[in-house]
Formats: structure tokens, C-alpha cells, sequence
DNA sequence: CAGTGAGCGAGCTTCCGCTTGACTT
């Protein structure tokens, strides 16, 4: 073999082999082979911060194999992405490799074309270790960070809470948020609008001002009902509008949140599966950049569909903290591809990106505003329409408007002085609105903003902060409430109080006891870390490493020196109570304290203190319960449970709640309590229904037994139909049924092959430890 | 995915950023 070239994506590696021809052999590093060791600190305060790099364990076979390879290959080309990271891949591969200088090289590209490749392959470089050295300051200061806080929080707050640069300060905007609104006072105010008939059409305009109270808003409609209306002014102005830049992974999340409902997780494997598939370009990237090939590609199709005028050729420059553009914008591979195989969710992902790509590169919309204001002859108060005319829908033609909305934003003829009737006048409460909860996308996009995390751990980072229980997605409904409406029609005032649904949190990322208890102490004792400029500060160091202004060992000792210190200080601070805990009172029937705190597996209340000579008791808080207010009499209720409710068939029936939400207990049987009716309030006669409904229930649960396969039952589950195997001593094990087989007329043998085949599925990989990472992100 | 239903403790836990498959609880 002449020649090895290592990237970092294996879907890279493929599309660049056809690319180079039979000299080349292309492989993928999958990512870092090598990092700072797994369980310990990994590294060296005492010499000069030197880390303690290992293989990964997940990566020992891939090193060997990348190791036989490179010794065969004349020459081997280092080329992963040019940013810090993958300048740091490269010196590690050249390390752990053990490759020679003069058989070597260092080259990078941006974008996977042909002539991007092969010229990056005529211009090679050595290894810019100055790049690598601020990569190491990265990594050696979110280890310190993360490696010395967390176990703070272990001691003073709960076992296994984590703490870092990045999700710490995620936390951080979620809990602050949630105080604002908590904080917020919404006041009422009206919204004044009225219906002109012109000609055949009904046109709404907007009072110019909101009323501040029902008076003022009565006291309007009153005048307006003697009052006379005339056009008093008619303005006319062009308006272009330009399509955004095509897709980052930030701006894709957000996208794809808002228009097909995705989490951010999701769209990033169903892009991944796009990626693989070769339909679109990389999807981790923080870079606006299109190849010039694909640039080529995107003027045909825009002058072959729409005809030259349409087209106009943009460069889009990042303006996000911190990009590092190693890679191009996320593109379809091909923009001939206009309609691609595969699910629902992947087709819309593609159309979405192919239509942002597209779109980037046509010309402005043009539209004619029109603004029209109508004067009332005893108000001051002006009414105003607005209306909107497309002269030139440029990129529009690819974001169709509906006509119902062409047709609603389009206002008939209208003169100055021109005297109008309304049909309709109505002045509606509104209230002032608090800030609004961050979902995951709007999360993703204030840390993009603050130049916090990476493309590649948007999503990750996400994952982590709900996994660690600080933050969770909200289940409240919200609450009903009353505002009132008044009309003037036909000469007379009606006042009409309606409702609606406000304060829902659905879906909304909401911070839980545990995040905001963690969020307050490192606030408090760790605000530089905390701050929102603080990753922002520290780029700039690494940057001057990177240009080989700045040492990067000093600048970590020039960090840790600040930092550890408070570490020190904080272990050696012997807190009276534990953090966030809370008094609440004292317990009338022992006489001894209530508490409420963050126990060992998360909020509990507390009757006693562990020095008493009888053990406190302990109940957990349960869903919509806090930490930080909830009140003695609550807290003493949950001391209640469980609860004997009386007996049935001679056997007694208790209610209670457990991991599961709450559930009645009779005998060995467990029944869920539904969500109308509570563990404290359910009565005998409505837990024997449920026990009653779960035997039926039961009863058809089994479909099939066979003698010949002892343990083995054919169930009917939530989810159909499904095999169950119990052996005594073993962990039980379930397997599918497939759609084309009747679960009845399953034979012996047939459930046989079933167990046997799905046994064998899982192919069983190389003892591989799933990092702690991965399983914790569950 | 399919059931489940403590305990307040021994040892363990943890970071961010690069990458993909592997989990079958």
C-alpha cells in the first residue's frame, strides 16, 4: 500500500476513497482515540499539569488496526478537521501511531469535493502544535473544572450530581428564567380592534395604543359609538426581505423544532442518517460556508426552476462566538436530489435543508407595505391597518404562502379622507406576559449565543442536564382564567367574559429542587466559573496559545491557582445544614423538627434529626411538590401514607405511593392508582374496582401456555401481544411476535426459532464497556 | 417499550469534545 489517510468520520472516509483511486487507502479514526484516563484525575498538577492520556478502551482494536495499516503505507495523511480538536486527533494518531516525520503529512480540507481533496493533497503541512496545545488547555481545564467541582456537590449536596464549564451554566439560564417568571407581576391592559366593511371586505386594524383599564376601554367604546371614521393617512413603502443563511447545526435544531416538532436529539439522528446515507454534507458544523460545487449546483437548479432574476449568489459569514468552521454548512450532497427514500421524518428533515440551501442563494422578496391610519372625530387615538403586497417573491417561490394569507394581508383601495363605518368594535383584556421557559432549541440557540458548547454537544449537553435531574420537561397543563371582552355593535356596548388556558409549561424546560439548589451554591461559591462570559474569556486564551502567544501550562497554573483555592475552602466550610435545606416547623405529635432537604435519592421531608436516638423518618416529596415551598401541613400529609384503606376477601388493602406514581397494594398484587383519584382519598369500594379491573385484566393477559416449554407464555401486553420467558434463578427475558403471525396459533416450535433467533440477534461485539457518558445520557 | 413498588447506607459517582453503533434493562 502506497499511501493511508486517516479522517475522522467513516462516512468521510468512504466518500474520499472514491475520490483518490486505488494508491490511497482511506480510514476513520471515529473521533479522539485517545483522552485524559477514564476514572482518575489524569493530571499531573505537580508537573506542570502534564496529562495522563490512555487509548480509549472502546478504541484499543481500531488502534491496532490503524497501527498495521500505517506501518505498510509509504506515507500517511493526517486528515482530520482543521479546527483545535482535530488538530489534536492528528498528534495523537502521529503519537499513539508511532508515525515518522518524514513519512507524514498534515492535510486538511473544508469541504468533501474532488478538487478540495486533491489540492489539499498537493499543499501539506507539518502538525501545528501550538493548535494542539490550546486543544490540551481545553481539555485539561473542563477536567479540572468538572473533576473538582462535582465531587464538591457530592459531599454537600447528593451523590452522583455533576458540575461543569458548560452544563453548569445551562442550569444556570434554565434556573434563572424560572425566577423571572416567578418574580414576574402580570398586569391587565386592553387591546383595542375594530371591523371596517370596505366595499365586500372586512378588514381589521389595531388601535394605535393599548387602555389601561375596563373604564378607559368602556369609556372608548362609548365615544367611538357617536364618533365618525375617515381615512386620514395612506402609506405606501417598498420592503425586501432576504432568506436566512443555509444550515448550522444550531440554526437546523431550531428549524427543525419549530416546523416538524423534533426534539434536538432526534433531528440529529435522523441527520446522521441523511449523512450516512450520502445526502447531505456534515451535520455537525457551526459553518455558513457552500463549496463552490455545490454554489455551481444551486445556480442551475435556481435558474432552471424559477430563470435567472431569481438567483442571487450570497457568502454568509458566522457571526457566533467561537465558530471554527472546519466544515461547510449543512447542504444536500447533491441539489439534483429533490425527493429522497425513507421515513416521514427523515423526507421532511431533507426538504428542509434542501429548501434553506436553495433559498440562500435567491434573490430578496419584494413587498409593498401599506400602512393606513384612520382618525376617530372625538379621540385622539388613531386606528391602524396594515396591509402587504408581494411586487417579487424572490426566494418565496420556495416558501409558497397560502392564498387565504395573501388574500387576509392584502387591503382594498383606500384615499385619503375617504369615510369609513365599522361594523365592529371590541376592546379584549390581555396581560402582560412573563419571559418565556427555553424550550431545548431556544436553549441550544442562547448557548450558541454565549459561545457555550459545541455542535457536536448540543444535544448531549441537553441530554446530560436532564438525566442528572436538574432540569426536566414540564407537565403542567396551566390554569384557567377569566378575561373579560367588550363590544360595541350596533350602537351598544356588551360586556362578555370568556376564559383560556394560561401558565402551561408542557414541554418546556423546567428546573427541578435539585437544579435549583445546585444552581444557587455554585452561584454563590463558584461565580467565575458560572459567569456567562467565562468560556468566552477563556477562548481567547486558548487562541493565544493556538497563535503561540501564551504557554498553555502557565495559563492552566495561572487558572487553577484562582481555582482551587475555593475548592479547598468550600470542602473545609462545615455547613450547618445541608445546602437548601429548610425548617419548616415542628411536628405536633413527637414534638420534634420538620425538615425538608435533598436526600440521598433526591427531595425528602424529614421528622427528627439523625443525632435522636430513634431514626428520623423519611417520605419523599411527590410530583408538583418543591423544596422551596412547600408548607408544614403538606409535608406532615405525606407522612400518612401508607394507608390502610380496610380488607377485602380477608385481606388487607393499603395505598400508597412508590417509584411508579401511586398504586394500591392487596396481597401481592399492585394496581396503579389513575390520575383522578389520590393515595389519601381513595376509598375501599374504589380500590376493590381496581383491584377487580386489573384481575380481568389479568385473566386476558395470558393467550397460550405449553407443557413442552415450561416458563414460556405468550402475553398480552400495553404493547400487544409478546413472548414472556421466566426461569427460575434467571433474569427474565421477552420476545418479539412477528406482525404476519397470529399469537394464538403459535406453534412449539415456531416459539422456539423465535427465542433462538433473538437470542442470536444482539451479535455480540468485542467486551466493550459503554463509557460512562453514554449510559448516564439514558 | 412489554414489569416494576427501598432506602437515607459501602462504594461509586464526575468534565467537554471528537466520532459511531450498542443497549435489551
Amino acid at each position: 500500500m502506497k499511501n493511508l489517510v486517516i479522517v475522522e468520520s467513516p462516512a468521510k472516509a468512504k466518500t474520499i476513497e472514491k475520490f483518490l483511486g486505488k494508491d490511497f487507502k482511506v480510514m476513520s479514526s471515529y473521533g479522539h482515540i485517545r483522552d485524559l484516563h477514564n476514572k482518575e484525575f489524569g493530571i499531573d498538577v505537580e508537573k506542570g499539569f502534564n496529562p495522563i492520556y490512555e487509548i480509549s478502551p472502546d478504541k484499543e482494536a481500531l488502534v491496532k488496526q490503524l497501527k498495521q495499516a500505517a506501518s505498510q503505507a509509504d506515507m500517511v495523511w493526517l486528515a482530520s478537521d482543521e479546527d483545535r480538536e482535530g488538530e489534536a486527533i492528528a498528534w495523537h494518531l502521529y503519537e499513539v501511531l508511532g508515525l515518522k516525520p518524514e513519512t507524514t503529512r498534515r492535510i486538511v480540507f473544508h469541504e468533501i469535493t474532488k478538487p478540495a481533496i486533491l489540492q489539499a493533497i498537493e499543499n501539506p503541512r507539518e502538525i501545528d502544535i501550538n493548535r494542539v496545545n490550546a486543544q490540551q488547555a481545553r481539555r485539561v481545564l473542563d477536567r479540572i473544572v468538572g473533576f473538582e467541582l462535582s465531587p464538591v456537590l457530592w459531599r454537600k449536596i447528593k451523590p452522583a450530581l455533576s458540575a461543569g464549564r458548560v452544563q453548569s451554566v445551562a442550569v444556570r439560564l434554565i434556573c434563572e428564567r424560572e425566577e423571572e417568571i416567578r418574580g414576574f407581576k402580570s398586569e391587565a391592559y386592553y387591546r383595542i380592534s375594530a371591523l371596517f366593511t370596505i366595499g365586500d371586505k372586512q378588514v381589521k386594524a389595531e388601535l394605535d395604543r393599548r387602555l389601561e383599564s375596563e373604564e378607559a376601554a368602556a369609556a372608548f367604546l362609548e365615544d367611538c359609538a357617536k364618533a365618525t371614521f375617515s381615512v386620514a393617512e395612506v402609506n405606501e413603502r417598498p420592503v425586501k426581505r432576504s432568506p436566512a443563511p443555509p444550515f448550522t447545526t444550531s440554526t437546523l435544531q431550531q428549524d427543525a423544532a419549530r416546523k416538524l416538532n423534533l426534539t434536538v436529539n432526534r433531528t440529529m439522528m435522523l441527520a446522521q442518517k441523511l449523512y450516512e446515507a450520502g445526502l447531505i454534507t456534515y451535520m455537525r458544523t457551526d459553518s455558513l460556508n457552500l463549496s463552490n460545487l455545490a454554489l455551481g449546483e444551486i445556480s442551475k437548479a435556481v435558474t432552471a426552476d424559477f430563470g435567472d432574476k431569481y438567483l442571487h449568489r450570497r457568502h454568509y459569514h458566522t457571526k457566533s462566538k467561537g465558530a471554527q468552521e472546519a466544515h461547510e454548512a449543512i447542504r444536500p450532497t447533491y441539489i439534483s436530489t429533490r425527493e429522497i427514500e425513507g421515513t416521514p421524518q427523515e423526507q421532511n428533515l431533507y426538504k428542509l435543508i434542501w429548501r434553506r440551501a436553495v433559498a440562500s442563494q435567491m434573490a430578496d422578496a419584494e413587498l409593498l407595505k401599506t400602512h393606513v391610519e384612520i382618525s376617530i372625530s372625538n379621540r385622539e387615538e388613531k386606528f391602524i391597518m396594515t396591509g402587504e403586497q408581494i411586487v417579487f417573491d424572490g426566494f418565496f417561490a420556495l416558501y409558497p404562502i397560502s392564498e387565504e394569507r395573501m388574500e387576509s394581508t392584502m387591503l382594498p383601495p383606500m384615499s385619503s379622507g375617504m369615510a369609513l363605518a365599522p361594523s365592529e368594535i371590541s376592546a379584549v383584556e390581555r396581560f402582560s406576559q412573563a419571559p418565556a421557559r427555553y424550550t431545548e432549541a431556544s436553549l441550544v440557540k442562547k448557548m450558541e449565543e454565549l459561545g457555550i458548547g459545541r455542535p457536536s454537544t448540543y444535544a448531549p449537553t441537553i441530554s446530560t442536564i436532564q438525566s442528572r435531574d436538574y432540569v426536566a420537561k414540564g407537565e403542567k397543563e396551566g390554569t384557567k382564567r377569566d378575561y373579560d371582552q367588550l363590544t360595541l355593535k350596533n350602537g351598544k356596548v356588551t360586556k362578555s367574559v370568556l376564559t383560556e388556558t394560561t401558565g402551561s409549561d408542557k414541554g418546556k424546560l423546567v428546573p427541578t429542587d435539585v437544579g435549583m439548589i445546585v444552581n444557587k451554591f455554585l452561584t454563590e461559591y463558584f461565580p467565575d466559573i458560572l459567569d456567562y462570559n467565562f468560556t468566552a474569556r477563556i477562548e481567547e486564551k486558548f487562541d493565544e496559545i493556538a497563535e503561540g502567544n501564551l504557554g498553555w501550562q502557565n495559563e492552566i497554573a495561572d487558572f487553577y491557582s484562582g481555582f482551587h483555592p475555593g475548592i479547598e475552602s468550600i470542602n473545609a466550610l462545615r455547613l450547618e445544614h445541608k445546602v437548601g435545606e429548610r425548617i419548616l416547623g415542628t411536628d405536633p405529635e413527637s414534638g420534634k423538627p420538620v425538615s425538608v432537604k435533598i436526600g440521598r435519592f433526591g427531595p425528602v421531608v424529614q421528622i427528627g434529626e439523625a443525632t435522636d436516638e430513634e431514626k428520623p423518618r423519611f417520605a419523599s416529596l411527590q410530583k408538583g411538590q418543591s423544596v422551596s415551598d412547600i408548607t408544614l401541613e403538606e409535608a406532615l400529609k405525606l407522612f400518612e401514607l401508607p394507608r390502610s384503606l380496610g380488607s377485602f376477601e380477608d385481606k388487607e388493602i393499603q395505598a400508597n405511593v412508590g417509584r411508579f406514581g401511586p398504586y394500591v397494594k392487596f396481597g401481592s398484587m399492585y394496581v396503579s392508582i389513575p390520575a383522578d383519584l389520590t393515595p389519601q382519598e381513595i376509598t375501599l369500594d374504589e380500590a376493590i374496582a381496581l383491584i377487580e379491573a386489573k384481575r380481568k385484566a389479568d385473566a386476558q393477559k395470558l393467550i397460550k401456555e405449553f407443557e413442552e416449554l415450561p416458563g414460556v407464555q405468550i402475553l398480552n401486553g400495553r404493547y400487544g401481544p409478546y413472548i414472556a420467558f421466566k426461569e427460575t434463578g434467571k433474569k427474565a427475558r421477552n420476545y418479539k411476535i412477528p406482525k404476519d403471525k397470529e399469537p394464538e396459533a403459535l406453534t412449539v416450535e415456531e416459539v422456539k426459532a423465535l427465542m433462538e433467533a433473538q437470542d442470536a440477534a444482539p451479535a455480540k461485539p468485542k467486551a466493550r464497556k459503554t463509557s460512562t457518558r453514554k449510559s448516564t445520557a439514558k
